[in-house]
RNA sequence: CGGGGUGUGGCGCAGUUGGCUAGCGCGCGUCGUUUGGGACGAUGAGGCCGGAGGUUCGAGUCCUCUCACCCCGACCA
C-alpha cells in the first residue's frame, strides 16, 4: 500500500477528551475515529489489525471443533423472559419498542437466543457435544465510558457456547477452551494468564479471566509470582502482602485488563428455558452449558497499552497492520526507480508493505512510522547502496543487501 | 446515576468586568528553496463562537433551557 493513497493521516494533537492511551495513539496514527462516546470507527490501519486479531481467533476456535456463525443484533424480550435477565439487564441493555409496539432489545450476549436456536436442532445426546461460535456486535449502555477502545458501548466481541451431555463433559472442554485462550492471547503477542473470578450474572461457579497487566487496567487482581495461584481483588478473601492460599507465598496485586471470560454455565439456561435432550437411558435431561468470550477491540487496545513508547505504538508480530514500513528515503528519479522495485519485490516475495512514498521531509516519516508502529522499517538511501532495516521496538539498526535484509525480516516473522 | 468541568475554522488553544472587522499555533492550497528525527519564506482559503430562547443600543462574553463530551465516584455479562 502506497501511503499517498491511504486513507487516514497522522495528527500531532489529539482531542482532549481523548485520555486514555490508547485511544489517543491510535487516533493520533489514524487507525480509529471516535463517532460518540465509546464507540469507535475502525479506519483502513486499524481494520486490518482487527481483522488479524479476528483471524487468530477464528483459527484457535476452529481448532477446538468450534462452528462459526452468525447471530441477530437485535432481539426481542421475550426470548429473554424465560430467563428473567430483561428486566434485571436494563440498566445495561439497550431496551426500546419498535413501531409495532414490541419490546427490543440490542444483544449484550447471546445466552438465550442461542439457547433458543440449539434447542430446535438438538434432541440426542447423540447430537452432543457441540460447539458454537461467532464473532459479532455487543451493545453496553454503560453509564459511563472510560478507557478508549479497551471499554466501550459497541463493540465486537467472539463468543463462544458449549454444549454437554454431562458436567464432567463440559469441565474436560472448559479445560480445552481455557487453553485456546491462553495460546489466542499468546499468538497475539500479549501476556495474559487466567485467574479465578466470579461468575456474575452468567453462572455460580467461579469463572476464569484472561488478565493482561497494565496500568491502564480497571480491575485489580490478587495473584502469586510463585504458583501463579490468582484472583480477581472482587471475590478475593485476601490481600496483598498476605499469604497464598496455595503455597504460602506472599501475594501481590496488579492493575490488569480483562481481555477474556470462560464460563461454566451448567443447566442455568437450560432449564429456564428447556433445553433438553434424551439419554443413552431414555431419559430426559438438562443440557449442560458453558460460555466463553473475547472482545477484539479490547484486544486491540490492550496491545496498545502494553505495547508502546513515547513514540508511539509497538504491534506484535502477529498484529502489526503491515509488515514493513519502507521508507523512501531518494530523491532523484534513479534512485526512485530502485525504490519502486524493492516495493514490487517484497510484495512478490508475499510481504504486505506500507510503503511511504510521500514527498515529505525524511524526519516526519520516521515521526510517522514510530507512531504507526509497524514491526520494521526498512530504509532506503540515496548514497548508499545497502538497505537499513530498524527494528521500531528498540530501533536497533542492521545494514545489508537485499537479499540479507529479506532473510532476517523472513525468520522475524515466520 | 451523584458530584465536578468543558464546548470558539479539520486539530490544539486565546479571547479580563458585554464594545470595533473573532485571534494564535498546527494542518490545508499555490510558488520557490528544502528533506537522517515532525523544514523555511512568500501568499491564499477556511469559524459568525454546540443548539434554542431571553436581557441589551450592542452578546463568544450575561440569564434560562437543552444537547454533546471529559474527569471522580457508584455500576460493569
Amino acid at each position: 500500500m502506497r501511503q499517498t493513497k491511504l486513507f487516514g493521516k497522522t495528527r500531532k494533537d489529539v482531542s482532549r477528551d481523548e485520555k486514555s492511551t490508547n485511544a489517543e495513539l491510535l487516533t493520533k496514527a489514524s487507525f480509529i475515529e471516535r463517532e460518540i462516546a465509546g464507540v469507535y470507527n475502525y479506519l483502513p490501519l486499524g481494520f486490518k489489525v482487527y481483522q488479524k486479531i479476528e483471524q487468530i481467533i477464528r483459527e484457535e476456535m476452529n481448532k477446538i471443533d468450534g462452528q462459526e456463525m452468525l447471530m441477530t443484533a437485535l432481539q426481542s424480550k421475550e426470548v429473554w423472559d424465560a430467563t428473567k435477565r430483561w428486566d434485571g439487564l436494563e440498566e445495561i441493555m439497550y431496551q426500546f419498542r419498535d413501531n409495532h409496539g414490541s419490546e427490543i432489545g440490542l444483544a449484550t450476549t447471546h445466552e438465550e437466543p442461542i439457547t433458543n436456536i440449539v434447542k430446535k436442532h438438538v434432541e440426542s445426546y447423540k447430537d452432543l457435544p457441540i460447539y458454537l461460535y461467532q464473532i459479532q456486535t455487543k451493545f453496553r449502555n454503560e453509564r459511563r465510558v472510560k478507557s478508549g477502545i479497551i471499554r466501550g458501548r459497541e463493540f465486537e466481541m467472539k463468543d463462544l457456547y458449549s454444549f454437554h451431555t454431562s458436567q464432567s463433559d463440559l469441565d474436560k472442554f472448559y479445560q480445552i477452551a481455557h487453553e485456546a485462550y491462553l495460546k489466542i492471547f499468546k499468538r497475539l503477542g500479549l501476556e495474559a494468564f487466567s485467574v479465578e473470578a466470579s461468575g456474575g450474572d452468567m453462572s455460580k461457579e467461579y469463572s476464569h479471566e484472561f488478565m493482561v497487566k497494565t496500568e491502564a487496567g480497571e480491575d485489580v487482581t490478587i495473584l502469586c509470582d510463585k504458583c501463579a495461584w490468582a484472583q480477581n481483588a472482587e471475590i478475593a478473601k485476601i490481600k496483598k502482602g498476605d499469604k497464598c492460599p496455595k503455597c504460602g507465598a506472599k501475594v501481590t496485586e496488579a492493575k490488569t485488563v480483562e481481555a477474556g471470560n470462560i464460563f461454566r454455565l451448567g443447566n442455568k439456561y437450560s432449564s429456564s428455558m428447556g433445553l433438553q435432550f434424551t439419554d443413552q437411558d431414555g431419559k430426559k435431561k438438562d443440557v449442560i452449558m458453558g460460555s466463553y468470550g473475547i472482545g477484539l477491540g479490547r484486544a486491540m487496545g490492550t496491545i496498545v497499552e502494553a505495547s508502546h513508547d513515547k513514540d508511539g505504538i509497538i504491534w506484535t508480530k502477529t498484529t502489526t497492520p503491515y509488515h514493513i514500513h519502507l521508507l523512501n528515503f531518494a530523491k532523484n528519479v534513479k534512485k526512485q526507480a530502485r525504490v519502486e522495485k524493492i516495493y514490487n519485490d517484497l510484495n512478490k516475495a508475499g510481504f504486505e508493505v506500507l510503503y511511504d512514498d510521500r514527498d515529505i521531509s525524511f524526519g516526519k516519516k520516521l515521526k510517522d512510522a514510530d507512531l504507526i508502529g509497524i514491526c520494521f522499517q526498512l530504509i532506503v538511501n540515496e548514497t548508499k547502496e545497502d538497505l537499513e532495516l530498524v527494528f521500531r521496538a528498540d530501533h536497533k539498526k542492521v545494514m545489508g543487501d537485499y537479499q540479507t535484509i529479506l532473510k532476517s525480516i523472513k525468520e522475524f516473522y515466520k
